[in-house]
DNA sequence: ATTAGCTCGTAATAAAGTTACAACACTCTT
DNA sequence: AAGAGTGTTGTAACTTTATTACGAGCTAAT
């Protein structure tokens, strides 16, 4: 939640930043506090909170702050700390490991469930899937094109851009896509959902809360993570990414009922004869 | 919070232990509800909830839901369960997240730090690195590629069996190959360690202990991982896959002191104009 | 049986959260 | 540069929620 706030912080208006600077410096004062109290501190109208809140994804101040306590409980047990150059390789690798394990329950607490059934109802009502993303979300989007086409509908991954937009082209309303993106800034994955709606396509988004991304698709998963510490490419956002489309698809999967179950199973003997 | 209720429960008043009954059988309910559907739930009046929140030490409801909402987000035990097919998404998406952070920590204890600093060792005496892996450890192989290639040194990732053995047909012995595989038994995957072996090349295997490939490798990162459970292609393992090769990425980074980091720092800079 | 003492609910009150609307500020035209 | 139109913010009314005060009902001891 609070990398959520900080996240979605220059895409709120300026009242509400003003709002979420009130709680950035004192979260822990400020899951005590009323609507007044923050509203006083931060120098704007109780209106102003509420639709701060709102902007979050919460239908209310009570919600907002019930989520952020929720989420500095969970930051309290599995401690994170940046990774410095002095620390042994334990330290290291207890670091990174703690780190992806807060931001696996921040992804607990925060995940939409209304945009889960949301998404299995288009993957059900849709004849195609196509998993768009670049860089480091190219991979996530490979892997969920792995796991998806088993599940009875041609699905594709495409990270070129160029080749994003071909295919974005010739899709119909009976496609589904899903645009992954740590930023949900990429100037090209924006134009390539642009024309997968001009295409009248589904459009699905895992990346940031507020991001322009996250606001021109039909559903949105939300995926905030407080990354100043990856040195390298957003590896706990990936892992967040990764989960996300592993509980959707297995969403997909417990909804199609045995029948569906058992293909699974197949596709997974399939590849048998490839081990010793 | 929750053992505190439990435990308080038969010091309490008759209406109060109702309170009590109510919240035990849904504590996530609970922390959602205002007093008044509380008190309906338990058939009593308003007041006996406010007098049940202070009976147990908190100075009115809100701050009672606070504590109890703090309680059920850091409740630890990641206790894993198997999905069946009348989850709830809710039930479902936890399932799936606590499974992923049950193997995380799992890894954390598991973890071989000898491994690690014999693998950055193995680095740091290398021109060379290829990532080698399949199906979904293929997705790995080229998440690490991402990774390393930043670190100065050609690094490279092949999924298809036959060009991993013409490529490590290719290698010498100042070359490095990081082997992936989820179940240590697959031929391909076996066939060209054993030609890079030959080619003299140093071996990081990222696999499941005691596997076949396992006892091939220089060095291995043991990589188990409870899978009954994932009905797909194994997510738990691709995670615990990827994080022990960002561990091992951040560690060379990381001894490389400032420079290095900086020329990371470099690297990122590089797609800035990639963004909105 | 009566009264002290405790438990619990009713009704009043206060506080907090929310909504509707109007005023203001900021573009973007013309 | 004026004005239409859009978007942002605050005021004030309103609703919901939490809390308090008080008294009725029950229990038990005299």
């Amino acid at each position: 939640m609070l990398a959520k706030i900080k996240s979605a912080r220059d895409a709120l208006r300026k009242s509400e930043q003003k709002v979420a600077d009130v709680i950035l410096a004192d979260p822990d004062g400020s899951v005590q506090s009323s609507i007044q109290s923050i509203a006083t501190k931060a120098s704007v109208s109780e209106p102003t909170v509420i639709r701060f809140c709102r902007a979050l994804d919460c239908v209310g101040f009570q919600q907002f702050k019930l989520r952020l306590a929720q989420d500095l409980a969970s930051r309290g047990t599995f401690f994170y700390r940046d990774v410095t150059t002095d620390d042994t390789s334990k330290e290291l690798a207890t670091k990174l490991i703690d780190g992806a394990i807060a931001s696996m329950v921040q992804m607990r607490n925060q995940l939409n469930y209304e945009s889960l059934e949301h998404a299995i109802n288009f993957f059900e009502n849709c004849d195609r899937i196509e998993f768009y993303g670049s860089g480091g979300s190219g991979i996530v989007a490979e892997d969920a094109q792995l796991k998806f086409f088993r599940l009875g509908k041609p699905a594709i991954a495409y990270a070129d851009p160029h080749i994003q937009h071909a295919s974005a082209a010739l899709l119909d309303n009976k496609s589904l896509i899903v645009a992954i993106s740590h930023s949900g800034r990429s100037k090209d994955i924006l134009e390539t959902v642009k024309i997968a709606k001009q295409s009248r396509a589904k459009v699905i988004t895992v990346t940031a809360t507020k991001s322009p991304l996250a606001e021109i698709g039909d559903v949105n998963f939300s995926v905030d993570v407080d990354e100043d510490s990856d040195i390298f490419s957003p590896v706990k956002s990936r892992l967040a990414q990764m989960i996300v489309l592993d509980i959707l698809a297995v969403g997909i999967a417990v909804k199609g009922g045995e029948e569906m179950l058992q293909q699974l199973a197949r596709a997974r003997r399939a590849i048998d004869f490839k081990f010793v």
